[in-house]
Formats: structure tokens, C-alpha cells, sequence
DNA sequence: ATGAAAGCGCTAACAG
DNA sequence: CTGTTAGCGCTTTCAT
């Protein structure tokens, strides 16, 4: 058994130094460009830097500094055209603020979520977004600032999600104004609180309407596997009218059932989503849904975040961001 | 200007064996599990961790090690659910062979791709998948090694590729078969191998039945823009029978464009995409393609970059994966 | 303007 | 089985 080679061998800011001739502190000033360095070194460095194709390792200045300039962003399904984009738009802020993004996808799964943390609290993250987080007190004894979107964590944690709630009486009350009678839910895991609060306002928008809501709840977000299968329990869907689904994907996903047994949409059942990911412009009939603002999400995400890393003072509290109805074809009263 | 406090204090080793009234070596074993540490210390380091809530940091073992147990992943696009599918299986596999994934966004932007270089180079990544890359001597003195997926970027840099080629003659063959005749191909940008290549097999098999093809050109994979507009140069689009588009999601757009106009899908017109990602299945009616082995495209460039890390013996050479027909609606022949 | 030296948190000989 | 020590690549006083 020969020894395994690993790792990279790259030239360090010594040998730099060396072969430029000069000291070793005068190097490190000129690659962070702080500290006074005569053109001369500079050149003489510049060169050098450009033979040996060097690199500064960032990990080794990070240990001193302790500051990685990296954010940790836990996402429960990347495959979800929502997260997706939202992953997009937190990338591009945290990148113009100068931070990379150190992506995990939990799956919505606990211990996913748990080996996850301990990755990135052990890589020295700047910051942690944790959306619709499965876990509690692991996050009670940590050092590192911490924003959560959609599920709360702890009481000192900022959470920040849209109105779901309001979201979910919107739905209701366009479904309402078109004329639904015959109304079903299809509602989100209990585990999710974002789906809980639609949930909740779709109900409660249709107590005062006082209209009946049948409901049938999905155990999970969006799985390609779900595609495999056919959603059971979807039997006897062609008596219902107008349909509610917790996100677009999931509703995506229902379409496409109620068009394999020849129900038509928007004629016999008008349906209505959640999120506005771009999921549903590409589906026919276009996708009515309730708007989550994704852009304005991902800049609160990262300024809330970034200003707990500066240790500027942030009232920890709920950020509720507004949703609101989008019409497409999905809920048109006429037929297409 | 006060000082601004930046990054995390954390409890190091020597804290640890401090408290716990042992030598740092020792605690150093017991982290690692190597070398011998008396059951009595154990569980004496054991308890001060747990005290400390003390998390070993990673960034200053790698350092050491020149082994930092991660992989740059650049994708040219996270919103296309195949690199989406295809960045989820990498990391499961990285995952299993104990790597973390570092996940880059290229947009398809070389400048883009080579700060995102810049970046992994500096965080001493043990290696780096390159997808779709725009880049070529950027890669030539990276000490880093590298597997490409799709365009090749040196000859001493593996890739790893599906049957583009066939693909897109089978892409032909299919739609022949069912009897098109006024042909036309979405071609997709030409900076993209995989699908210049897809373009080629295709008109070639046209070529082969003396079968004129038209094409037309899109300038990128996908953006979420795409559905905002309409796609201009296509308002002669109704005099076509069978349409190829480069890939699944673009095909989405494709077809979405063609229903808004009335053109019924397949009655008027056949669609066969490429990829297999889970968008076909989801659109109705659910779309013809190519697939794509993605489970076995994972793996195997996991495998090859793992393999290079370890310092085994790899032949630089193309691995190509085959593509196979998958027959669903947009093809049907008869009318549903 | 510059370099020597100490130290960030960790690992790995090596001597005991 | 354990602790001392040197050193990974970097930054930062501090004296020159």
C-alpha cells in the first residue's frame, strides 16, 4: 500500500517573497492592498505572482481572520423552481456584498438538515440562511448569525417569509369570485409553516363566506419520483370545481393529473397556486397563483444577514413581505 | 469608526485540552479517531466539547492537510431542471465519498466562470467539475484536477459527455418516423458542444433521407426572461409539421408559444426535446425527448474527479454516456 | 516602506 | 498511551 497523494501542491506567499526578493509581509500587504508597498515591490511581486500562477489560500487567511466571507444557504429542494430562483437571487446579492454561497440541500429531512449545520459551523461560515428549517435547539448554541426563512428556529432568530396568510385568503376569494362551489385544498405537509398559514387563511376566508372546503394533504413538496406515480387519492377529484395547491410545482404536478383523465381546466375546474416561480407561465393553461416578491425576499435574506455579521444592532422579529394574486388561465371564466 | 467585529469565536483544540486537562495531540486523536487515546480521556473530551459546544475547524485542517474534502461544482445554470437533477446526484455522490459540494452559477459567462475559478482556486478545492465551460487556458495551470462535462476544455482534462450525436439523429429518425415532413430545428447556441452536436446528428440523419430541415437559432439555454417575451422569428412557425428543440425546458417555451397561437400539439405539429429532465413529464401533453443517463453522468464524472484526487492512474480521454428515445405525447400519431 | 517574529487552529512526527 | 514541538499559509504588530 503506496501513500495516496492528496491535495494540491501550490506555491505560498514565501516562496513569492523569496524569489522576489523581498519580505514576506510586504507580499501579503500588496494581495490585500492595504499597507504601503513601493511600485518597485509591486512590480517585482506582480511578476512573480504571474510565473508561478499562484493563488492566495484563501482558507488559511480565513483561519486567521476568522472570517470566511461565506455564507451557508440550506435550501429543502433545489429542484423546486421556487427555491431555485430565490437560491439564484441570494447568490447574486451575497456575490455584490462580497460573500460566496455555500449551498445544501436538505431535503426537508431533520438529520439532512443536522449533518448540514455541522458542515458549516466547522467550515467557519460568515452566516447561515436556513429556509423552512427542520430543527430547533440545534441552532440554540451557535455563534454564527442566522436567518430563517419561512419556519421560525428560536425566539433571538429573524424569520423572514411573505404573507402567507393573507396569500391563502386570496387564493380563496378569487376561486370564490369565480363562481367555485365545490372547493378542495390541497394543503402542504404540517411541517411546513409557510403551507400551514395558507392553509389557514383559505379556511378562514372561507368560514366567513361560509362556504365548505374539502381538503387532502401532500406528505411532501415535490418529488420527481411523484411524477412516476399517479396522485391517488385524486379519485374522485372531477367533482370538484375550483382547486387550491399549497405551490406551483405541486400544482403543476395535479394538472397534469386532472388532464390525463380528460378533465378540463379552466372549463370544469379552476385551479390556483402558490409562489409564482416561473413553473407556471410554462404550463397550459398559464397558472393563476399568489406572488411571493423573490427578488425582495433575497435582498432582505442577505441584508438582515449581513448586517448580524457587521454586529450592527437588528431588532430580531418577524419580516412579513406581501403576496398578491396573479391571474392567468388557469381561472379564467370564460372557455380557451 | 469604531471597530467593526467581524466573524466567529469559537473554542479551538487547545481550550479544549486545557480544560479538559490533557495534552492538544491527544485531543487531536480522539477528533480524528486515529492513534491512541485512553478511554478515560475520551470521555473527558467528550464532555468539555459538549460543554463548549465545540465544532474541529475544518478550514484549518485543510490548511494542514492540503485536503479541504470538497468539490467546485460549476453549473451554467441552475434553473434548467437538468442541471438542477444533475447538480442534486453529484452532490449525493460526493456526498457518499465524504466531499462537500461548492456549487458555482456560470450563467454560460465566461467571466462569470473564471472568478468563480479564481474562487474555487483560492479555497483549495481537491477538484472541480466544469460544466458547459467558456473558458480554455484559464484551466492550463491549475495544479486542481478537473473533469469537464459537455464542451471540452483541454486535451489533458477528461470529459464526459452523453451521445450527443446520436441523439440527435434519433431526435430525426423519430419525427420522420411519425411522418413529418416540414421540419424544423431550434438549434441551440453555438458556444454549447452538446448541442452543436445534437444539430449535426440531426441534420445529418436528414440528410440521409434527403429530407430538408429548417433551423433557427437560440442565443441561450434558458432564462427565465424567455417567458416574459414572446420568442420573436417564430410567426411562420404554424407551416411546420415536426419541431426538434435542443432541449426540454426550451422545448417548454416552444410549445407554450405554439398553444397561445392555437397550434395543437401533436395534431398540428410533433415535438421531440432532449434531456429527459423532469419538465416533460410535467407539460401537457408530456414531451418526447432524449434522455440523458443522469444518475449514470454523475456518477461517473464523481467517480473520474475522485479517482484523480486519489492520484490513480486515469486515462484522459471522452466517456460518452448513450442517449435513448423516451416516447411520450408531443409524438403521438393519433389525436388526443 | 519594509521585514522579523508571533500567532490563527490545526496535524503529525517523535520522544517519552 | 501521551505531550512537546514544529509547521501548514496567512496576517499583523512593531521596530527599523
Amino acid at each position: 500500500m503506496g501513500i495516496i497523494k492528496v491535495g494540491i501542491d501550490m506555491s505560498n506567499i514565501r516562496e513569492i517573497a523569496k524569489r522576489a526578493g523581498i519580505g514576506i509581509a510586504t507580499v501579503s500587504r500588496y494581495l490585500n492592498d492595504n499597507g504601503y508597498v513601493s511600485e518597485e515591490s509591486k512590480k517585482k511581486i506582480q511578476k512573480v505572482i504571474e510565473e508561478l500562477n499562484y493563488t492566495p489560500n484563501a482558507l488559511a487567511r480565513a483561519v486567521f481572520t476568522k472570517n470566511s466571507k461565506t455564507i451557508g444557504l440550506m435550501v429543502p429542494n433545489i429542484s423546486n423552481p421556487f427555491f431555485n430562483q430565490l437560491a439564484s437571487v441570494i447568490e447574486d446579492y451575497a456575490k455584490n456584498m462580497g460573500y460566496n454561497i455555500f449551498l445544501c440541500n436538505t431535503d426537508d429531512d431533520k438529520e439532512k438538515e443536522k449533518n448540514y449545520l455541522e458542515v458549516l459551523k466547522s467550515h467557519r461560515v460568515a452566516g447561515i440562511i436556513a429556509s423552512r428549517s427542520q430543527c430547533k435547539s440545534e441552532y440554540s448554541n451557535i455563534n454564527i448569525p442566522v436567518v430563517a426563512f419561512e419556519n421560525h428556529i428560536l425566539d433571538n432568530i429573524i424569520t423572514v417569509s411573505s404573507d402567507n396568510y393573507n396569500g391563502g385568503r386570496m387564493a380563496f376569494e378569487h376561486l370564490y369570485s369565480k363562481n367555485c362551489e365545490r372547493i378542495l385544498q390541497i394543503r402542504g405537509p404540517k411541517s411546513f409553516e409557510a403551507t400551514e398559514l395558507r392553509f389557514e387563511g383559505f379556511m378562514d376566508a372561507a368560514k366567513d363566506k361560509g362556504v365548505e372546503v374539502s381538503f387532502i394533504e401532500f406528505q411532501s413538496d415535490f418529488q420527481v419520483e411523484m411524477l412516476e406515480a399517479d396522485i391517488n387519492s385524486m379519485n374522485d377529484i372531477s367533482q370538484y370545481d375550483g382547486i387550491f395547491v399549497f405551490n406551483d410545482i405541486a400544482a403543476a404536478t395535479i394538472m397534469r393529473s386532472l388532464k390525463k383523465r380528460g378533465v378540463t381546466i379552466p372549463n370544469q375546474v379552476k385551479i390556483i397556486g402558490f409562489d409564482n416561480s416561473f413553473i407556471g407561465e410554462l404550463l397550459y393553461p398559464s397558472l393563476t397563483t399568489i406572488n411571493q416578491p423573490i427578488e425582495e425576499i433575497g435582498r432582505t435574506i442577505v441584508e438582515l444577514l449581513i448586517k448580524q455579521i457587521n454586529g450592527d444592532e437588528v431588532a430580531v422579529k418577524d419580516y412579513i413581505l406581501q403576496t398578491k394574486l396573479i391571474e392567468r388561465e388557469t381561472t379564467l371564466s370564460l372557455e380557451i
